[in-house]
DNA sequence: ACCATTCTCTGACTAGAGTCAGAGAATGGA
DNA sequence: TCCATTCTCTGACTCTAGTCAGAGAATGGT
């Protein structure tokens, strides 16, 4: 089977997929079902949550018109479900909160996806319950793995230095001799943005998850740094994608090889150089929190020769 | 983890997945996506399908208000999409036909649910590719088993009729002799009737697709009999279920030994008894066609003492 | 004190998705 | 031939889910 005819058989099993699944899962967000409330009404029940909230993070979460969440509110109001009240400081902002009615309500719709959820496990043996569960759990791994989107940004970008300082946090609470920048030799930012470099950011529904930075120095080998991927989003080859975007855009700029320093406490890095094709090398630099340094040499990019 | 605990959490996790795949697969059915036809037009468009429909045809599968399905033609009519002309042969019957454009909007929709699907895959690499379909199959047919309901229905029900027909022509085609009704121990039909009996058939999304047959001889074993699945509902543990519902509707009637024979040709089966607990026995009966004979001995009901 | 901005609300719209009652033509069986 | 039934269509509704423009109050910066 040639990789044009897996793709169309891949294609095709997710198309299924997408069939059985919404059909049986009841098509829309499996919180707001069961109650005779609609559905936008039952969406702002749910966010405003036990502790109340404000009612333009109200419109900004649910990227709703504040018209209609302002009618939507009077409803829910006059059935007794909430409450509006200005805000103390800001006498323009209002506040949602719910009363006992609307914390029942919420309960039950809560309920009600319990319900959902426990209708498809109901019938099935408990193995094929853990399968079904592990399975699931897989698909909303890779899902979300497929939902990261990589975007190069400019280093003082706020995404990438909350990128940055999540990592450095990192280092210090990992290495055993916790992490001091001065001593380290970090590239200022002009290093990491074009045409001596650039930087990556990695997000998830809009929020920074990971970051790399490459350095292309005109007549060395390029380099890595900076590379980090926050908690929630490890174990979805994003450190793999990362590899393979810098990769590419080095090969773009003439690069042939690439190099990197990495400290010996970050056991899942040094698998991933390994597998992904760098060999360990003697030290080229003097970086004094490195223990391991790697090297790959790069193809040209497609469509090029020499 | 208690049972209670592990129920939790399992529905849990399957209200994370709904959450995570609605959201990703786009909510609504995938075929009806990305272009600017109302769901209900394109639903139609999609259900003519080439061959052309009737209307009352289409209002069946959709399930829709023959006013609203007779407004939508209009409206793809008017778009020259389809042409709607009375039957020959019941001249009140309307039959919907594609017309190119038709076809080609078809053909649109079509690829756009394959664009959907192919951009959940493109950020991935070949191996996670490969575990996602992978999953997704295990998701789905896990899914479709928990959509199989069982019931009990009289042996004469066009189901039932159903699902042993297909159960003949299935032993002819196995059995090495080829299989001659006529010279098995069928029960009849009042055997697999209450009081003396009971029969079950399995069906998904209301079309059969498998049965089961109790015996309840007074004062003897109760006999398991024509037990078939559906090749499509196979691999879904439907033998398993419809041996426990058979065993609990025994155990009821306060049955302690429950028995059947079968042929060697039938290795599933035989490994499905095996595996439920049924032990091999000599011959009870002198059935030409079987080769096995197995017995299990049942727990009285929940509740009930002796 | 002034003014641009922010926040919420009201009023006036639109489109999709569907329901319901009944009209009119065609059909099938007594 | 008559009449109940079937099939489709039309007209008159409803409800949900929005969008858009602008009014009016509160706020923050100058």
């Amino acid at each position: 089977m040639d990789e044009a005819q897996v793709e169309r058989v891949q294609i095709e099993r997710v198309r299924r997929f997408n069939r059985t699944v919404t059909e049986r899962v009841g098509a829309l967000n499996d919180r707001y079902l069961g109650r005779e409330r609609p559905i936008g009404a039952a969406r702002l029940l749910w966010e405003t949550g036990d502790g109340g909230r404000d009612v333009r993070e109200l419109r900004e979460r649910l990227e709703l018109d504040s018209g209609y969440v302002s009618r939507l509110l009077r409803s829910l109001e006059n059935d007794g479900l909430v409450t509006v009240e200005r805000q103390q400081r800001d006498r323009r902002v209002r506040t949602v909160r719910l009363t006992e009615a609307g914390r029942a309500e919420r309960a039950a719709l809560d309920s009600g996806s319990d319900e959902l959820a426990g209708s498809l496990l109901e019938p099935l043996n408990p193995s094929q319950r853990a399968r079904l569960v592990d399975a699931m759990a897989e698909v909303e791994r890779l899902l979300t793995a497929s939902t990261v989107t990589l975007e190069t940004v400019d280093p003082d970008h706020p995404d990438a230095e909350y990128c940055l300082r999540s990592y450095f946090t990192e280092l210090q609470e990992r290495f055993d001799s916790g992490f001091d920048p001065a001593l380290s030799l970090l590239p200022d930012a002009g290093e990491l943005r074009l045409p001596r470099g650039l930087f990556v950011v990695a997000r998830l529904h809009g929020e920074p998850v990971g970051c790399a930075g490459l350095k292309l120095p005109s007549g060395a080998p390029a380099e890595i740094k900076r590379m980090w991927i926050a908690p929630r989003a490890r174990r979805l080859g994003l450190g793999r994608r990362f590899l393979a975007e810098l990769e590419a855009r080095a090969a773009e700029k003439g690069v042939r090889v690439l190099r990197l320093d990495t400290n010996k406490t970050l056991d899942a890095a040094i698998a991933l150089y390994h597998s992904a094709g760098f060999q360990e090398v003697p030290a080229f630099n003097d970086e004094p929190y490195a223990h391991h340094w790697f090297e790959k040499r790069i193809a040209p990019p497609h469509g090029t020769t020499g």
